[in-house]
DNA sequence: TTGAAGCGAGTACAAATGTACTTAATTGGT
DNA sequence: ACCAATTAAGTACATTTGTACTCGCTTCAA
C-alpha cells in the first residue's frame, strides 16, 4: 500500500485550487472551484478540506478562529505518483504504450506535434550530456 | 457521468487478464491473475467477474454448468477512456503537460528515447498527409 | 443591538470498492 | 460408488468516496 493514503477525484480539486491559490481558507477555495472546475457545495469542500488534512496533504494555519490552507505536497509529487500508478495500472509501466495510446485516440495538433518533437529532442541532448 | 459505470483497479486486473487470454473460466482468469499479476483470492476474482457482467463489460457463454467469459470491451476503448479521464483531471486535458511530467519524473532509456522519436516523426508525415 | 452571513466541527448516509466466506451442485479420478 | 476439487451463486462486511446537513460561534453592517 501507500504510505499516505491516495488523493480521491473530488480531494484532487481542493489541491487543484491550493497549488494555484497557494493558500486560502475553505471559502476561498470553494469560489475558486466553483469558478474554475465545477460546482461543489460549500460543505462539500469542507469534508474535502477535512479529509486531506487529516491524510497530511494540507497544513493549516490559525488566524484567530479562522483556517488558512496550503498544500503540504508538491504538485510534481502528487501528480507524478497518479501518473505512475497508472501507468504500472494500465500499461505494465510501459512508457511508449502509454504515449503510443495517447497521440493515437486523440487529435494532436501541429503546435503540439512540434513541442513533443522539441521535448524528444531535449531528451536526446540530455543523453549525449549523460554519456560526457 | 459516463454511460457505463468505471472500470475499477480491482476489476481492471479482471480485464487485462481477459484481453490476454481471450476468453477464460473465473478459474483461468484466477490462475492467469495469481501467476502474472498479483495473489488474489479465487472468491475475490469472482466478484469482479460478476461485477463486470453486471456493467457490461463481459458477456458470459455457458458450456453446461459453467461460464465462459470474454472481455465485450476492447481495451483500447477502456485504456482510452480511463486516460482522457486522467488527463482531465490531473492536466487540464493538456497532452505536453502530461509527457513532460511523464519524461520528467523517471528514467528514460535510450531505446526509449529512439522510439519516442520515431513516434513524433511518424506524427509528423501523417500531419504532411492530412494537409494534402 | 440584532440579524444575516461566514466558518469550524461534527454527523449522516448511500454507493462503490476490496476482500472474502458459505452453500450447494458437479464432476473426474480412484 | 465416493471423495476431493471445481464452480456458480449468494451473502457479508469494513473502508473509501461523494455529497450534504446541523449546530454553535462570531462578526460586520444596518
Amino acid at each position: 500500500m501507500d504510505v499516505r493514503p491516495g488523493v480521491s477525484r473530488g480531494e484532487t480539486e481542493i489541491l487543484k485550487a491550493l497549488w494555484k491559490l497557494d493558500k486560502g481558507s475553505v471559502g476561498e477555495i470553494h469560489s475558486w472551484i466553483s469558478e474554475n472546475e465545477k460546482e461543489m457545495d460549500y460543505s462539500t469542500v469542507q469534508t474535502y478540506v477535512r479529509r486531506l488534512e487529516a491524510k497530511g496533504y494540507l497544513t493549516a494555519q490559525r488566524i484567530g478562529r479562522n483556517k488558512i490552507y496550503r498544500a503540504a505536497v508538491r504538485r510534481a509529487q502528487v501528480v507524478g505518483e497518479a501518473l505512475d500508478e497508472f501507468l504500472d495500472r494500465l500499461f505494465d509501466g510501459q512508457l511508449l504504450p502509454m504515449v503510443r495510446q495517447l497521440v493515437d485516440s486523440r487529435d494532436v495538433s501541429p503546435q503540439e506535434i512540434q513541442d513533443l518533437m522539441s521535448l524528444v529532442k531535449q531528451l536526446q541532448r540530455e543523453q549525449q550530456d549523460d554519456v560526457q
